[in-house]
DNA sequence: ATAGGTTCCGTACCATAGTCCGGAGTCAAG
DNA sequence: CTTGACTCCGGACTATGGTACGGAACCTAT
């Protein structure tokens, strides 16, 4: 069953080996028995490793994600709530921010066209976020 | 005209000293001359450091930033214009991240009601993102 | 004119998330 | 049974964006 190798692992999570070993020596990976001399991965790891990613693109750190895996483990659902509502609130704001960001650079874009006609003004591209 | 200290130069930014000296050192912010003794900034200087900030948040690194600086002082509209709409595109991505990542989050919260009863599938939160 | 708060400056240190290094062990093919 | 690729492991190094330290100079109020 568990029969991958670390670059095999790695590899179906996209990342590099050394960074299976570095989540390994965080915790955030288990660390398999050396059977006869070399560690062998399977499934269940394979789906962490997409986890690790997946939270880290909803913008948990790696500790934050170390604390959901133990929630998971003891079933601590106030606690996983708790961090899920936060972590939303913080991505709403970051989606907000974004689309402010967003709407600079699309006026900054149109306005510094190609040809020298018309003002370019990237330096007060953001100035509608500043008087806010 | 140039009546401000540093430490109000940092408080209109919302940032610390040393985080104005930093960017000086980095040359995103020029360093006045000590006419007295003690250098003196002004508004120049504070539309800088929100420029600073408000590129930051669009996601643009310190040297792009530098760059962004650059490219206005030579009116480079050309890279100006790809430098924007670069970052537009990966803005776009970016939200698009995030706004799928809310929603498994959102599934999470709500399937780990407070009560002990239903599943709370911690490490399954983002099996849609990663089975699409 | 002296105490205390700032400023100045270089250097050192920090957190996060990796990434690389080198030597020793292991494995699979020819 | 050797060669070349992969694994193991500790430790060092990297990038990014700061933050802290410490001594000297300076500025302000009393």
């Amino acid at each position: 069953m568990n029969s991958m190798t670390i670059s095999q692992l790695a590899k179906s999570g996209g990342v590099g080996v050394e960074t299976v070993r570095y989540y390994q020596r965080r915790g955030l990976i288990e660390t398999p028995d050396r059977g006869d001399g070399i560690r062998r991965y399977g499934d269940a790891d394979v789906r962490r490793l997409r986890f690790i990613r997946a939270a880290q693109t909803a913008g948990f750190t790696l500790e934050e994600i170390g604390e959901l895996i133990q929630l998971d483990r003891v079933d601590d659902r106030t606690r996983a709530r708790e961090l899920a509502v936060h972590r939303i609130t913080a991505i709403d704001a970051k989606i907000a921010e974004l689309t402010e960001a967003r709407g600079s650079l699309a006026k900054l874009a149109k306005s510094c066209a190609s040809g020298p006609a018309g003002p370019c003004p990237i330096l007060d591209a953001f100035d509608v976020g500043a008087k806010r």
